[in-house]
DNA sequence: TTTTGCACTCCCCGCCGCGGGGTGCTAAAT
DNA sequence: ATTTAGCACCCCGCGGCGGGGAGTGCAAAA
């Protein structure tokens, strides 16, 4: 990759210059050239000199122009030095972080709070908005239960992580009795209380079977009853780790052109690897991280940005949140949006009863 | 609303030239002339002549022309029309068949199933599928426990219908010991299993005010737990009642004009209430049912069709699969396909396990 | 009743020319 | 040494024009 430009290594004129550009080209959308630039930055300045610094500007790859004859129009890279280093966030006004706060009271369970968060990051921010939930790998089994549907079918409840709630039901190879269904419980949650899920897994389901001649008659059908739970538990797949909204939003954007690439976006949306495996790489960014355009390395968000900011409580991070919208957005605004929506929620995590 | 057209009013040449321009637009969405039509269907008829038939079909309301002097187009009425009287319906393949059957085997849970349903619907037709749950309303409460997951958090459980496991976590104003929570958990189940679930609903939330006093001390408690339990259920709406897939799939056809229409389409699709309440007028019907265009009384779905059929078992309607693609679509297809779908839907429940 | 012939309509497409907003370069000015 | 002015040039977008194509309605002939 080329290394990305540093703000020393420009002259404070070309910054200014550079600053106006991307401002103006993310309010219109148009190329901008040098006559408008001139009229529009403070500086006195002809168009002709501005045509020089806009040609430096290009030549180290911030500046693009469509045509030869055309205004300039930020990249990738520019993007990335303008959000770096010339950016003056927006301070939100009162009512917006009243707003905010108010949809992530916690009045109701995980899920719909999370859901909540990202639809209201894009209510806001007028793009699309997206929560990735806790990664089922950080995960502890807190309690088992079984509950006696009738002889044969049980239903298994597990308890994750003090809130999460996971059932299947199972079907077993001969009946057991409520008492044994308890008694079964009470091993099981014995021995893996507070384990980590995937050891629970793979503990049940390859070193239990060791065991298996050691004990009596009621816990070897304890154990196969365990496999049996947990390996149904092993094919269902959390798939609902993702949460969009607002994908609409995508499309008053959209330059009506690139209509088939908004739509290999939202299959993207819907497929969740890559949007996965992206935002995966900010949990542990400190705060904020910023992917333009085709930084992200996924080609499905070559004309757009991902701003994401990890949330936490307690000092464990828990998962990412973020927006999804053209390179050319206000990050000004959406960057303190979802700041402020990663530390409430990471709040209205905190406090739930 | 104006009567639609009945096959019998028209001559067999008429009838046969219409369908011909239906089956002609279908294929390639342009107007179609006398020409073409001439050309096309086998009658042995000038263009004037077709020219002259046209003319009194588009007095009947069953054709349309965009401009003075361009081809026809059918109307919604005249769709209506085609697939009323004029469609021969494919027979699919039995490879298509076998995939149905595939995809829909009964190997997980019942939303999975029905989500792959759904998609399924999708990928076959290359257009929206759509999917609705049983309507909660006819659900009846099979069994309730509850789990201490401390002192004070109990995790209530409710199985609905033999197979819907529903679960909420509640905090209690006092203390309940495990003894407790069987004996309340007994006492519910003895007066309401096998009940309607609005019925228990209603009947906890106000008839049992009025016993309190006539219970010991334990009873009431359970009363103002299982009030409690039941409070929070209120609030949790099923909203997981409709399952879209292949919504990008309507991308490819849409005309590029009608992109904010397109909008508006996925934007209902995410508030789901117009949609199912369309859907609910198809659960009575007796097997497919058609929407044409204008017809559903849906503006956002003005120039689209959604072809449906309710899917059953044991001759209970329990809701209904349906398509959404352009009005301009292959119905000859997508009827059997949904057709089918629906059937083995109801068969994949029934041989549940 | 069907067909032919005809006049007419409208869209689409390519073409042209032009104006606007841009550019780069060079030479003059500061 | 910058900055500016001037100039030639580029290229997109738009409006107007003309012709071809596809289609129409109508009237008169078959």
């Amino acid at each position: 990759m080329v290394s990305n430009i540093d703000s020393s290594q420009l002259s404070e004129r070309s910054l200014h210059l550079f600053k106006s550009l991307v401002e103006h080209f993310i309010e219109d959308g148009t190329p901008v050239g040098s006559r408008t630039l001139a009229r529009d930055s403070k500086l006195n300045l002809s168009p002709a000199t501005i045509r020089n610094v806009m040609a430096d500007l290009e030549a180290l790859g911030l500046l693009d122009s469509p045509h030869i004859s055309a205004g300039r129009v930020p990249t990738a890279r520019g993007y990335r030095l303008f959000v770096d280093s010339l950016l003056s966030v927006d301070h939100l006004d009162s009512a917006e972080v009243d707003q905010i706060a108010r949809e992530l009271a916690p009045k109701d369970d995980v899920p719909a709070l999370m859901q909540r968060a990202s639809s209201m990051l894009s209510d806001i921010t007028r793009l699309a908005g997206v929560v990735m939930l806790p990664r089922p790998e950080q995960s502890r089994l807190r309690q088992i239960e079984f509950v006696a549907l009738s002889a044969r079918r049980i239903l298994v409840i597990l308890v994750v992580n003090e809130r999460e709630v996971q059932n299947r039901i199972i079907n077993t190879a001969r009946d057991f009795s409520p008492a044994e269904l308890q008694q079964v419980s009470n091993y099981l949650n014995e021995i893996f209380a507070g384990k980590e899920l995937n050891y629970v897994r793979a503990t049940i389901l390859d070193e239990l079977e060791k065991m298996k001649e050691q004990v009596n008659q009621s816990m070897q059908a304890a154990i196969e009853m365990a496999q049996t739970a947990f390996d149904a538990e092993a094919t269902t797949e959390p798939d609902d780790d993702l949460l969009f909204s607002g994908q609409t939003n995508l499309m008053d954007v959209a330059e009506l052109a690139d209509i088939d690439q908004l739509k290999k976006l939202f299959e993207s949306f819907n497929q969740k690897r890559d949007i996965l495996h992206l935002l995966e790489q900010a949990i542990n960014a400190d705060g904020i991280q910023i992917f333009i355009g085709e930084e992200s390395g996924y080609d499905v968000l070559d004309n757009y940005s991902v701003v994401t900011a990890p949330y936490e409580v307690g000092g464990q991070m828990l998962g990412v949140l973020g927006v999804i919208g053209p390179t050319r957005m206000h990050y000004e605004r959406v960057i303190p949006i979802v700041d402020i929506t990663a530390r409430m929620l990471g709040c209205a995590l905190n406090t739930r009863n």
